[in-house]
DNA sequence: TGTCAACTACTGTCCGTACAGTCATTGCGC
DNA sequence: GCGCAATGACTGTACGGACAGTAGTTGACA
């Protein structure tokens, strides 16, 4: 048995991978969320819930519905709601026929003010992690990980 | 200009990739940390700080080698060790030559703790990461994302 | 039709983190 | 040696999110 290859076991692929995949999270939204906020004053949760909004039917989602989608709890994404209202980028409504149920509806401010704030982001997001890729390992990263939001 | 090719523009391969990350650290993340704080008592901001120092010579860092290593700020770095002290895993021990500086050692109990919670973190993101992507996936993830780590 | 469990959203409270400011200590320029 | 900016760590405060509990509404079933 050679055991002249001695040292620490290297890590498995995975866990390398892993670790690629925590880091670049972590460095990418740190950039980002700081560029996003100073430009257009929005968070990324905001982001998060507008973005569904505008891509809903009508502009329009229960609260339940938004909460399902996200990884908020939803005590969570009362507050969150609670806060974007303020904001006057959405606004709560009530449903007809069921009085336990709340519609959250994009304003027109809402709408243009994601309108514009996507369109940073996307370019903050493409400075930041797209363009650090090859498009062959753009290709691949994007296969590999496309299970993990269906 | 053949515009029979209408409906939405695809997402460009970076976007897709980049969705990828941010869901796959997410899902994978909440299950992971979960399941770690279950079985082990410990976060992941604790496993964090304790495998720095358990990888460095001497089992010690001081607080601002570990604050720069980390995503933390240097405040939260502080209450973070707070906690983690309290816990009896590290303790704090001062510079000898230099009074303002405070050196964070591993307590033996700390170096057992992180022994027993990094095997069990490392099964557990197998299970929920590694063993969801291909041999030839892990690798070309771990190669288009090692930058993010350097 | 009355009762009761399930559903929908909100509230009380606590914890963890960031930002900005503070205090003690150090070392550089003169 | 003296003055002063830089360094290293900690503290006051506010905010965002989680968990558990609450209140109003609905629908199913006897």
């Amino acid at each position: 048995m050679s055991d002249h290859d001695n040292g620490p076991p290297p890590d498995p692929t995975w866990w390398d991978a892993w670790r690629g995949v925590l880091f670049a999270n972590a460095r990418v939204l740190h950039a980002v969320e700081r560029n996003l906020q100073e430009h257009t004053g929005l968070s990324l949760a905001f982001m998060d819930v507008l973005g569904r909004l505008y891509d809903a039917p009508e502009r329009r989602l229960r609260m339940q519905e938004l909460q399902e989608q996200s990884l908020f709890t939803s005590s969570g994404m009362t507050r969150l709601v609670d806060r974007i209202e303020a904001a006057a980028l959405v606004r709560r409504e009530r449903v007809p026929g069921d009085r336990r149920g709340v519609s959250v509806v994009l304003t027109a401010g809402g709408e243009s003010a994601y309108e514009r704030a996507l369109a940073q982001h996307r370019s903050d997001i493409e400075r930041e992690f797209g363009s650090r890729l090859t498009p062959g390992q753009q290709q691949a990263v994007a296969k590999a990980l496309a299970q993990f939001w269906q």
